[in-house]
This record gives structure tokens, sequence and C-alpha cells, in this order.
DNA sequence: GATGAATGAGGCTTCATTCAT
DNA sequence: TATGAATGAAGCCTCATTCAT
């Protein structure tokens, strides 16, 4: 609010928005290409001196904007980042039954998952590798747990889910598991179908929770 | 050297075994100052002379018994791993319910990684840079995920499971369940509890299997 | 840029006085933040960036005023140099004690030194780094010495000192002393006190030439 | 004196010393080559490029012996240094009138800087660029001061010094006479003689102190 | 086998200077 | 004039790997 600190309420801001409507294309420029190097090389093996030339500025251009690869790569996962926030916010709360809204939401997940999974698994290389990186894809993790555990404990006010189901345990793993099937299924490449694994995936939550469910209805 | 690429089959020959005492015990030695070293500083932060100077050998010498530092890694891991695939293996297939030895096999998927969190973290890591060690990281998912997919196929086969429950679909999400749930838990920090972890993750399990279980029954 | 080269002589022409009002302030600014950056960062560690934000300009205005952080420079002691050359003027040269009027002249050195104390040191440096400025801090040097030279031929006319005193040898002696003693004190940091190093300095240097003078009077 | 702590008393040790014959060798060309570059472009102007082209070795070898410039510039001069120093303890504090050693020493230092003349100028420019340089050359200014304020002193003990005069600030400023004067001299070029040099600085000093001395008797 | 010195490709970063607007 | 983005040459440093002893 007071001029110089942190607009964003997270990561520090990199080089302020350029002035120039020359600087904020060129800006753009790097971005663009560094998510194309970085799909096509992953994180580690792709050097500056991709990016510039993918670009197509001078190597040194790069420093006018970011100040390592590591920013400049926050830069680009921090839209896909908002993506999967957004996703898990825009499941509706109220309406249809709860197996319906977990089937949304899982089927969701595992779109917005494939929509990007080149991106996402350069997230996970680059989440083990860098400080910053990893508190990024913690926060679509928590964005993502989070909603599942108020959503277990609303189902509980409703008595709709046992109450010797711990919330927060519970949003974990069952977090877990379909955000590590995305992984295995799009980014490892064991070879599901979409279907289907929606179809598994939210049959074994909602039993998990005691949540009735008419059996598969295919598509 | 290289991130994403070489993902050729599994286990290249590692050099043969040294021929004299002296060499098996200069191997031995690297090894374990090797995983020293690796728990301390990560894989990529890992030098060879960090390993040869832990070990108190000349910095050459590393050479005379690895050509790379994936491959002494992989030498690292492979009793880790072992110790996966025996675990996996060590559940009784028969006698008592079918919950308590879901029970067990959690407990013990859990405790093995607990105790052999550091490497494990390392291990992920690794996994995202160098292909011969996911393959490995995969071997041992595999175990424990095929474990899963064959006692499903079992229960089904006894009416315990209903037969719209896909053993492969529903064997990955729930191996990756109670995976990622202690990767979450070990590696990443999350402060969950032995006790609470091994009973939410059994009662999600067999639930979303349709399993009949007695409620909690702390040890 | 170049360390010990280009001694050739000494002021090539500056950029040309600025037409306009707007660019005269401009330039001034320039020249005012690079004495306070200098001051702080010392020559080497002067960015031409570091002077254009003190200076609240955009960095390529720099160009318009000056060729490079040299001629900047020259321009920011150049005031300093006439300082020290107008105090060695002002001395008068009839009137008073040879004595007094060597401890007048000696004061007058070492608080001008005071004065820019910051800024000499920053002279020392570069002088030793570019040419140019060499040939300033030389010319003040010049200035300070052949009025000592001078001095010493009309004593020597007056039969005050001894024949055998070379005064172009002995001028850069005890030049040599004084200027030397005030960067000791006033930039090493050497602890000495003013009117003892006044005194002192004044006693070895009248001695030297055998002169006589009364001792100690403390103002 | 207990394994790996400081072994010369001063500066922390360097790499250590090599183990292997060919290391001392590869060591020492590095040291004498870098010599010979420090003399021939100055200090600032000097690339550890330079250095090993010289010395005929690849670039990292470098590395293998010193971690910057600024390192093996202190091996450079720390000889150097030791030269001064013993210099100045080399004259005798006692036979020969005081007027012969002050002679003597001064002849000592100004033949030990003309000696080694162009790399005291690289010291003069080292030394307001780095501070650890910095250090070494006022260690030897301070040898070379204290000795003459010891002198001073005892010359006071035997009444042949007035005792009005302050030993530390006459020492200094003596010391600065003669050490400037030499640097006036063989580095910045000015035309002096050496008979006459030592000479004249023996003379004022010697009045400065108000000590006897018969006039010059040339050699 | 063991040693430790030597190698040099590879990548990073800085910053004086130019230039289009 | 002023701006601030773009340039790219120049140096730095690391470290996996090789090799002579």
């Amino acid at each position: 609010m007071t001029g110089q600190s942190d607009e964003s309420g997270a990561h520090r801001a990199a080089s302020p928005e350029p002035v120039t409507q020359r600087g904020r294309r060129t800006r753009a420029q790097l971005i663009e290409a560094a998510r194309r190097v970085f799909e096509e090389k992953g994180y580690m093996d792709t050097r500056i001196g991709d990016i510039t030339e993918e670009a197509a500025v001078a190597h040194g251009t790069f420093y006018t904007y970011f100040e390592s690869k590591h920013e400049l790569f926050r830069e680009v996962v921090g839209t896909l980042v908002q993506d999967f926030i957004g996703q898990a916010r825009s499941v509706p709360k109220l309406g249809h039954s709860p197996a319906a809204r977990i089937e949304r939401a899982n089927r969701g997940y595992l779109l917005a998952y494939r929509r990007n999974a080149r991106l996402m698994g350069v997230l996970e290389q680059a989440a083990v590798l860098d400080g910053d990186v990893r508190q990024i894809r913690l926060e679509a993790r928590h964005a993502w747990v989070k909603r599942a555990e108020d959503m277990i404990r609303r189902l509980q006010e409703d008595r709709l889910v046992a109450d010797h189901i711990d919330p927060y345990y519970a949003a974990n793993a069952l977090g877990s598991m379909v955000d590590r099937f995305a992984y295995v299924w799009l980014v490892l490449g064991e070879p599901f179908e979409e279907d289907q694994a929606v179809e598994t995936l939210t049959q074994l939550y909602c039993a998990a929770l005691g949540l009735e469910r008419e059996p598969h209805s295919p598509a």
C-alpha cells in the first residue's frame, strides 16, 4: 500500500513493471519463450541463453527483467497456479448432490492438469529444486486440500459424513490421491483414460467418505 | 547432467564388484559417505568432491568404482528400494481380516518411509532429474501398486469388493493416496501424527473399497 | 577503463556547456549526485547507474553530458583541486617570519585536506586508475611543491637557508611529508590530532631547512 | 600450532600447500607469471586468464591454488613486503653515528623500492582497491615508521634529540617523507638521481631532528 | 588401486554504451 | 533533451572427468 512494498501479497516483487510499451512486450516475450523452452527441456536443463534465444533478444536483456531463472519460472507458473486455485474455487458449494460436486471437482482438476501437463511436470521438477517454487506448488496444493477439508466439515454438519473422520487428515489423503494420480497419469505417462479415471477417483472418494452415490452412468 | 532425458531401460550394469579386500572397503566407504552427503545436501547440490572428501579418499578414486553420480546414487537407494519391495511382500496375503491386512500394509509403508525419510526426499528429487533413478522409484511404486491391485482382485473374487471397481485404476489411486500422504507428511513436513495417519488412511482405503471395518480401536 | 595507460596530456576538452537552462540544471545535478556517490562508494565501485539514480535522471541522460566516468570525476574534483591550488597561493609570500608562513601553509593544507577528506581518498584511488585523473592530482601536487621550492629559493637568497640544500629535492621531500601525513591521518585514519600535527610538521619542516623558530606557542 | 590454523601469523592461509612436487611447481609458476603480468598490466587490468596464459596452464588450474586475484596478489607481494621489513630491521641499532644510520636506512629503503619499483607501483594501486592488500601495505609502513619511532626515542634518551619532538608524530612525518618521495621518484617518474635523493632526504631528516651532521661528502 | 593435479567446456552476470522514441 | 530498453563483449567461476605418477 505504501509505495515500494509487496503488491501481490505473496512473493517478493520482480523487477518493477516496465514503463514503456516496448518494455512490456519484451518482458512478455521472455515469459512466453520461457514457457516453451521449459516445456521442451525441463527446468534443470534450461539455460538463460536458451530463453533469450527463443525470445530473440540479447542475452543481457534477460537481466533487465529477471534476476534468475527461478524468478522467471515463478512468473511462468504464476498464472498456471492461479488456474488451479480458481478451478478449486469455481466448484459450486451448493446445489447438486455432494457426489456430483466431487465428481465435478475431480474432473476439473484432472482436466486442468492435463491442459498444462508438460508444465506441471516441470513444476514438480522445479519444486524439488527450488524452495520458492515449492512454496508456489504448495499454495496450489493447499487451496485444493483446504477446499476438500471445508467440504468435509460441511458434510459432517449435514450428517452426511461420519464424525469419526478427521477432515484435515482425510482432505490431505484424498487430495493426495487425486493429485498424485494425475501426476502418474499425465506426467509419468501411465496409460489411463479420462472417464474411467474420473469415475474411479470419484467413486473411491465418495465411498471413502461414506457418501451415497448412484453407480457409474457413463457419458 | 541430463534432466529429463535417458529414460532407457532400467539398470545398466554397475561397475564390477572389486576384486581385492581393499577395493571392497573403499567402495563401501564411498557408498556410506554418499548416503550421508546426499541426505545432508540433496541430490543436486552434492558434488563428487563432497563424497570423496566425506569418504576420505582421493577425488580420482571415485571413478575407480563409479561412472557418475547417478550410478552411485542408484547404488545408495538400491537397498532402500528393496526394503519397500520387501515390505510390500511381507504383508501376509491370508489370515486376519482384509481391513487388518490393509492397516498393516499402510502402517508398514509409512514406517518404512519414515525410517528413510531424508533419503526418500532425495529420491523424489533425483527421480525427476534422472531417468534411471526414476525407473528405480517407479519399480518401488509398481511393487506397491501391483500388490494392491492383486489384493483387490482377490477381494473381488471373494465378493468382498464390488465388481464395478477397476482394480488397476483403484490400486493406482489408493496407492497414490498413501504414498503421497507419506511424502507430504515426512518430507514436506506437514504435521501429522502416526496413529491418526494410519487410522485415517486405512479407514478411507477400506471404505473406498466398501470393506466392512470396526471403528478405530487404538493400539 | 584502462588502468595505467593513457598518461596523455591533461584535460581533454569536456563536453560543452549545455545551452538551455534545463540542461545546465541536469548537468549540475549529475555532478552533485556523483560527488555523493563517489564519496560513499569510492571511484571503482561507482556505476554510471548509481549516479543517474542518485541524480534522478534516466540512465541514458548521463551520456548527454559526459563521455565517461573519468570525465565526470574530473569535473567533480576540479573545484577541489582549485581549492588546493588557491590555498597554496593564498599564503602571503611576505610579512611574518618564514616559520609563521610555513605553519600557516601547513595548517591550511591539512585543513583543506580534512574538509575534503572523503573525496581526497577517492581522488587518490582514482589517480592510480586513470591517467587523466592522475594528471589532475599531480597538478595539485606541483602547485604545492613548486610553491615550496620558490620559497626555499627565496630563503636561500636571503641567507636564511643553507645553500647546500637543493630546493627542488627538498621541496619534493618536504611536500611529500605533509601531503602523505595528511593522507595517513585523514584517509587511512591514523589517530592524529590537529594542533599536534601542525606543530610537529612545522617544527620538522623548519628545522630541516635550518630555520630558527621559537618553540611551540599554542593557539 | 594445532594443525589447520594459521601458520603465518598474519593473513588467512591460502589453499594448503600442494602435496606433490608437480603441484608445488605449478603453484610457483602461477606466482611468477602473476608477478610478470601484474608488473606489465597493473593490478586492475590483469585478468585471471592473463595469468594462466602466461603460466601456460589451463584457466581452471588457477582455482586449484587461489580463490581470487586478491589472494594471489597477496602471495606475490608477500615476499616483497618481507624484504622491506627485513630491510628496516637490518639497519644496525648501534655503532656509527645516528646520522650515518639514518643515511643507511634511507638509502636502503630507496634501493629496495627501486629494485621493486614496478611492483611497488602495483602495490600502491592494489592497496587502494583491496582492503586486504592495504593491510599488507600498512604493515610494511608500520614496520618502517615504528623503527623510526624507536630510534627517535632512543636518541631522546641519549639527549641527542630534543624532548619537545613527539616521536610518534615525527616518525610518521619523516617516514612519510621518505616513502612518498620514493613513490614520486620511482613510480610516478619524477626525475631524481639516487645520491642526491639520499643526501637530501638524510640531510633534511637529520636536521629536522636536530642531529649534528657533517655536510655532504659525495660518493 | 590410489592419488591429486590439470583440464576446459559451460553457464552466469555485469554494465558501459547505443539507440529508437 | 530526456528516456529507459537493448545490446553483447568481457570476465568470472565451477566441477565432472581425465591422466600421469
